[in-house]
DNA sequence: GTCTATACGGTGATAGAC
DNA sequence: GTCTATCACCGTATAGAC
């Protein structure tokens, strides 16, 4: 549904492609300069097409947007399944949260620092329907896991949220560092295991 | 020279307290909504004054950002100059980071959740004459303990350089954990040490 | 100092020809 | 599908009266 209307029989540029070529390019502008400050006139400037033809593709600059988020919503809610599956016992919390650290590739390196440059902007889309998929369901994660916490004190819950959110610290860090991605990814598993161990004592 | 010509002998209402008070309400505005998204009108309606009245205060809107910046980085500045005081042994290393961390108060914290806010804000003024004097000056303060690390590997690097935002970080989890301020500069502590005791293995 | 009035540009968005 | 033309709106910023 989310597929534009197919209406040349046999076009040559395949109308799913350019929607595609779309949203990686608002993706890669909204993270380098931010939403806001990013208009329709430079994504299709960029794309070689009119700001006008966007609209053919989505319905809004904030259709942009959402769909942007849809399609990284989806790993966070299978974690969070996967983790409402398993027996709640202590050693879930690790499992879990290092799991989420070593699922993220390079690819999706991509997706955190467009959050992590937008961090404001996943609020304008909560209150619609299908909003904030990935914040939500990082936030039910880290509830699920605090009852496992063996000490559930107000800092030991920060510092597991602090866990599952070390790829992003790693993002924010990586600057003027020149690292590589799996570098970063490897520093960021190497913190959040930090992170738990702070917590077990 | 930032304070804005005193006209009136004897007025009620202080130029340069109103200009304080700009500057609270755009502080806490552009924390909020982000600095693009955040219009002069909105300001000056917060005010009860009118939206042309704030440019006696301020050259443009990009000039209160600028005094935002300004107020905040003398601090890191000065951690710096003290760490260039000391010696470079490798103990000076978690010493720095603690200093920093243990610095933050209550009242500084708004800083850092502007800061966080408005990640890509800063790149706007690093080019302009005394634009984001604290993001360089903790780029630089990660630069010079990176010099005392005994392994300088990438991931060591990044460690170090996570251990000095573990506020930051901090910040960035706290939302949806109703936790304090204190709690939170303590999580953050906790954090830093237990990076840096990643680093040292 | 604070106001009203206004200039000016850019923005998201729509209509409609091709 | 892609374009041109146009829209209404809102943003920052300025001029000038009081």
């Amino acid at each position: 549904m989310t597929t534009p209307p197919r209406t040349r029989s046999a076009g040559r540029r395949d109308g799913a492609e350019t929607r595609a070529l779309v949203r990686r390019t608002a993706l890669r502008l909204f993270t380098e300069q931010g939403y806001e400050a990013t208009s329709l006139r430079q994504i299709a400037d960029e794309l070689g097409i009119n700001k006008a033809s966007l609209y053919y593709y989505f319905d809004s600059k904030e259709a942009i947007l959402q769909s942007l988020f849809e399609e990284r919503g989806v790993e966070a809610e299978q974690l969070l399944t996967w983790v409402r599956e398993q027996a709640g016992t202590p050693e879930l919390l690790a499992a879990a949260v290092l799991r989420w650290v070593d699922s993220v590739t390079a690819e999706k390196l991509q997706g955190i620092r467009f959050v992590n440059a937008n961090p404001l902007i996943a609020r304008t889309l909560t209150s619609k329907p299908g909003g904030d998929r990935i914040g939500t369901s990082l936030d039910q994660l880290a509830a699920e896991l605090t009852t496992l916490l063996p000490d559930a004190s107000p800092q030991n819950v920060m510092l597991l949220r602090m866990a599952v959110l070390s790829i992003n610290a790693a993002v924010q860090a990586a600057p003027a560092t020149g690292i590589g991605d799996e570098a970063l990814v490897g520093a960021a598993q190497r913190a959040a295991r930090a992170l738990l161990g702070e917590i077990v004592g």
